[in-house]
DNA sequence: TAATTCACTTACTAAACGGTAAGTAAGGAG
DNA sequence: CTCCTTACTTACCGTTTAGTAAGTGAATTA
């Protein structure tokens, strides 16, 4: 692996864990086994090595939604939920960015992926206006609804060092393993949102 | 008003914007016009002023979502959704920061908060399995019931300002009460985990 | 009136931060 | 052999950070 792809990789479990504000070059230049100057001369700064961690898996993710095309609400449904738990589960840390990034207002995350992300929430408004307007679904909110998929699976890779210390005191499935997550997530809200 | 109760309240809208981290003495010492020293005059350190500023909304929580003793688990959820929408209405920063916490895995809580969210935790859970065993619910899964609901809630209070930005390449609601989210989350989970 | 406490301020420290200027060893091209 | 590029390193800068030591004026207590 070439140092520039390693950077990389260092960096995005590094944003995961700290959050862009919370992230030290020095840190990462540290465990790459650089000096900090060295990722300077790969990258402009800190914010254009964030959106080339970044940039990549939100393609990916835009690109997994979009890849069926069906005429079924309930199945473009499923396969919305499920496109999030393929890409989380392929890049853990991924999520975790995502989270670090919805609790910060998106601050730190460049023009270019809002709009590719509002590419992905912009899927899943389109299947419930035709759900909708197929008589399938229910939706006083839509929002609401968002809300529900997109934090629970968002939520789930981001809390798990949370769990652990909250299982001291109760007893909470520990490490649910994110499809079955997805798969209970998508028969509620298809319940919820169903006619009849 | 008092200048340490200025000093809290400074600091609790500071910690739900940037997280604990992200908030520096000097930034609140500024707003509260006094110098940092001063802050340390009334508390012994940063985390303890954090810890000060969160705990009493916990307890509110806490004592909100306790407030009620029915045999009846549907009631009991409906009361258990709007407990934790009614605190956040409340202190709308207070989910904001429990939104920094969850995803930074709780770096900066003290185990005695950790402890008092746990028994917030700890109710849903009880209610769930007390409506699970009077036949009314059908949960495979309890934690991504606690995650629908938790995570939704606050969420919707912290992406305000990602909501904004998004909003100008797709249609979305962008400012729906929490009481609102609340109704729409209550009603669309106990559609979700109700028998028949 | 003298001593003490309260509620601070001024001035500082050491460490960490993002970022930069200048230099350098290795390798390929002409 | 010389020039140039690549992929860095060393050493630094200005700023910001949490935290501290010492001092101060006003009010309270003995």
């Amino acid at each position: 692996m070439n140092k520039k792809a390693e950077i990389i990789k260092i960096a995005c479990k590094e944003f995961a864990k700290y959050g862009y504000k919370g992230v030290s070059l020095d840190k990462i230049a540290k465990q790459a086994e650089i000096s900090k100057a060295a990722i300077y001369y790969h990258f402009e700064n800190k914010s254009e090595l964030f959106q080339e961690v970044l940039m990549p898996k939100v393609n990916e993710l835009i690109n997994e939604i979009y890849s069926l095309n069906s005429s079924n609400p309930v199945e473009e449904l499923e396969h919305y939920i499920h496109s999030y738990a393929k890409i989380f589960k392929k890049y853990p840390n991924f999520a975790a960015i995502l989270a670090h990034e919805f609790v910060d207002g998106g601050r730190d995350l460049s023009d270019e992926i809002i709009k590719n992300l509002s590419k992905v929430f912009k899927k899943l408004l389109s299947i419930l206006r035709e759900g909708q307007k197929k008589g399938l679904f229910e939706i006083d909110n839509p929002f609401s609804v968002q809300l529900m998929i997109v934090s629970s699976l968002i939520m789930h890779q981001t809390t798990k060092e949370l769990r652990q210390r909250v299982s001291k005191y109760i007893d909470i499935e520990l490490n649910p393993d994110i499809k079955d997550i997805a798969f209970a997530i998508s028969k509620k809200i298809l319940k919820a949102i169903s006619k009849e």
